[in-house]
DNA sequence: ATCAAAAAAGTTAGCGCAAACATTCTGCGC
DNA sequence: GCGCAGAATGTTTGCGCTAACTTTTTTGAT
């Protein structure tokens, strides 16, 4: 193989390598890596010129070459669904924000839509050989639990609180959540209906749907088949309201179980004039920064960002042995009463 | 170095190498390699051992290995600054699924602080040698853009149509879409304020400023120094307000130059009364969207999944080698105008 | 000045894979 | 059955770096 012909002369037009800095500052290739691993172990007058051979040179280390040599990485792999849900978005700040300047790099993969998806996903996150991961999913395939056992790295799974995990959670209780929120609204309404996120979001869905359901067992009331509804997408709130309200009249409050739908349904409750008066229909939501204007909204805070800072927290104090365990975190929600 | 021991014997505790998964298969570690890239180069019968050996031993390739070997990978890098901006989402969202299948990961690096910390991550990103890049920012420190130009490989800078690109750029005009805001607003309205991004926004800051001083210059109007005002954070909006009311309380309206300036306008508006009648303040508004149920507000509508989409295109053409020069692609806002 | 210990720097080998080239198998016409 | 093209597979080498070890230089206590 002949990539690379000469070992110490000149490498013009290719990258340099530590070997063409090493040559510049007058020292061998293996203090250039020293320097940049251990800088404390080279002296301060090597130290000053391999600094100038670098900023001359151009040099960019090569983590590929680096990560193969040493079996260590800084890469943390983040997979999720959907980049467009804004709750997600804020879990991602908070992890860029807990790496902070400590040299670790984010990878984000999308591995949402199915098992199958999400075992490709996670295989090609895999290849890359990260010294953790983050999986907004707590639904697996079993040859996906495989290779993330397999892997031996601090895996964090988040956006429900699992049973049966692979490694950490980080969490808040979705089933808490909807059934506090339902309890809320069963102080002033009885026919209250439900929809659901669509099943492919897995353990969160049905937790969800159970919360609701459990509430309103515990209130002894009887649920008509067509409160409950599931779905498809998150943005079709405003069908799904005047739906069941054609299924079932008399309904008196929804609950939106996740994404935009109750922020749409609420656009559409006004347009057919049911925010008020006698043909009043009660909106609830789940975390959602768009009904932030329609103060009559009760809603649930689900946080966001703290659980995306926990859980980088967690992997960070494993990384760095202060942790040698599997752990479970549950963060609070907050309920957020309408006025 | 006696990190592994054996050749081919059994590697209990590690993670299987190709050489483990060929030895199972009774093939060469080449012929495993080739499964991989070119599958079409193996026989049906060899390609069949292969795939069991590797469900067997649950083997995933390492890419640090294969892009230290190949000098490629399917790394495409993204820089920006702050992920709970939800239009940047939609651009995160676009690239994501421009990329879709085809084998590709993404890495996010948060780097938009300042010109120092933008090249630290951009040194950072390019340690792990991705094929390509795209960065949501074009104000760049002298070293970055060397450094990006000797990586030689396809850039897009989004964000901002940069009159002096590294490479290829996805934009829209953020001049021309605050001076058609502004044009709008002139019909009903003089005396309007506007409230820029922080400066250490760059390029895209200045250009939007300039949009609305060039619409306010055109329309022959003079602007009351008190009128222009520069926002430290994107939740300051309601304060914002009052405060240009109070320094100028002639103003009919306000322009917000981005993030949820806007919004947080609107809902002290309502707490003021300031909403309609005499006292009546009109606020006008960057893409957000946020303040769709106040559907007086006119706002801009920017492209921001289409950026992402639109970038990773040409990224993909480039590396097909469809594509062998830089472009810039100017895409088209839209002006929403208020009720 | 002397020598041991510590600090600084060098040497060697190999991480797991893919490029380039070499070799061995097919199948097929005559 | 022979030879030969082309398919299928194997062998060798090195990508750029770091672990582990060795060697050289410096330091400081006597």
């Amino acid at each position: 193989m002949a990539r690379r012909k000469n070992a110490s002369a000149d490498a013009s037009g290719q990258r340099p390598r530590a070997q063409d800095v090493a040559a510049l500052a007058d020292v061998s290739q293996m203090t250039v890596s020293r320097f940049l691993r251990a800088p404390d172990t080279v002296s301060p007058a090597t130290r000053k010129r391999i600094a100038a051979a670098m900023r001359k040179t151009g040099y960019v280390p090569n983590r590929l070459a680096g990560g193969l040599a040493s079996n260590k990485t800084n890469l943390i792999c983040l997979i999720v669904a959907d980049m467009r849900n804004p709750t997600l978005a804020a879990t991602v700040q908070g992890v860029c924000d807990a790496v902070g300047d400590q040299g670790y790099q984010i990878m984000l993969t999308m591995g949402g839509r199915s098992a199958d998806a999400e075992e490709r996903a996670i295989r090609e996150a895999l290849s890359h050989r990260p010294c953790a991961m983050l999986i907004h999913n707590t639904t697996h395939s079993a040859m996906t639990r495989r290779l993330l056992r397999d892997a031996a790295i601090p895996i964090v799974e988040i956006g429900h609180l699992s049973t049966r995990p692979i490694d950490s959670v980080v969490s808040y209780s979705n089933f808490d959540a909807i059934q506090a929120l339902t309890s809320h609204l069963l102080q002033f309404y009885r026919r209250i209906a439900f929809v659901g996120l669509a099943a492919r979001y897995g353990d969160r869905a049905t937790a969800r749907r159970d919360g609701y359901l459990a509430a309103m067992r515990a209130a002894n009331m009887d649920i008509d088949p067509a409160w409950v509804v599931e779905a498809s997408d998150n943005r079709s709130g405003a069908k799904l309201l005047t739906d069941i309200l054609a299924q079932a009249p008399d309904v008196e409050a929804v609950i939106f179980g996740g994404g935009d739908l109750a922020y749409e349904a609420a656009l559409e409750r006004r347009r057919q004039g049911w925010e008020s008066g006698s043909r009043r229909i009660a909106i609830a939501c789940y975390d959602n920064a768009l009904v932030r204007s329609f103060p009559d909204i009760a809603s649930l805070s689900i946080p966001r960002y703290e659980i995306g800072r926990k859980a980088i927290e967690i992997i960070l104090a494993r990384l760095r042995g202060e942790l040698d365990s599997a752990c479970r975190v549950e963060l609070p929600f907050a309920l957020i009463a309408g006025s």
